[in-house]
DNA sequence: TTGCTCCTCACGTCACGTGAGGTGGC
DNA sequence: TTGCTCCTCACGTCACGTGAGGTGGC
């Protein structure tokens, strides 16, 4: 497994160094082992990781503190087949998916009406861009008489 | 014309009041009238012009100094038609106008990839809600045995 | 050694949030 | 008057940016 050290990764990633460093120290990314010497040393997985936290932030809009929220309901999913089916009892655990599959229909409403709003600009865009063009192409008009 | 007071804004507009006043110190809303105490007193167009600045910053993720750029584009087209047209030559709005269509066009290849990333998170949303709804019928399989 | 990256403080900045303290109309 | 909103400072906060100052491998 190759080992990755912080600038490869902010390079993957589209982020600083200092990012990536904040997200591990508020506990949103996973802590990387670290070299003898104290140095990061990360995996494809921190970049898979890193890649979502991303996504979700930027389009989503949250703040990090929501983030968390986010992430840890990812987790739970991953993991429910793990040792928290053995500790659990079974309402326990109806509950828990009832409750995550409640939160992701209120995030999948949140993201349809993203899409609908960033439709709406793109459609202003090229409204704008049409007139930019026929201003032009009247100018040109203009020109030749 | 209804003048609105600062509080119907923010409620129209869903931000708050700090965030409007912060606004125009920016110079990214254009300074309301204010009455003979110095109450701002809004018009209609002053909700329009924040619902418009509101879409780009969240939908783009502007930072408030691009979106002061963003604006004046906007401003420079619909102003085009006026005393615009007389003060500037032919060669020089034309040249404009080709840079406003080129940052249009920038801009509109940010949308599509914006659309392009969170048509990706939706997907997963579902993909997961998708798990936990199987989770959910096993459950409730393994009860009825 | 020089050049490069790594590390941990720690202060700065951007986009507001949040009182403080005072005024004015119903 | 009480309750409500308005105003202007001005300090606080969140999510980093940006050095400072020091260490370590090629």
């Amino acid at each position: 497994m190759a080992r990755l050290k912080i600038e490869d990764v902010a390079k993957e990633c589209g982020l600083t160094k200092r990012t990536i460093r904040y997200y591990e120290e508020l506990g949103i990314l996973s802590p990387p082992q670290r070299s003898e010497k104290g140095t990061r040393l990360y995996t494809k997985e921190h970049i898979d990781e890193l890649k979502k936290i991303v996504n979700a932030r930027e389009v989503l809009g949250f703040s990090l503190q929501e983030l968390q929220q986010f992430i840890s309901i990812g987790n739970s999913l991953e993991n429910h087949s793990q040792d928290y089916k053995n500790t659990t009892d079974r309402t326990e655990r109806r509950r828990k998916l009832a409750e995550i599959d409640r939160i992701l229909g209120e995030q999948l409403h949140l993201v349809e009406q993203k899409i609908q709003r960033i439709q709406e600009v793109k459609a202003e865009l090229e409204a704008k861009r049409k007139r930019a063009r026929e201003a032009i192409v009247n100018i040109d008009k203009d020109q030749q008489k």
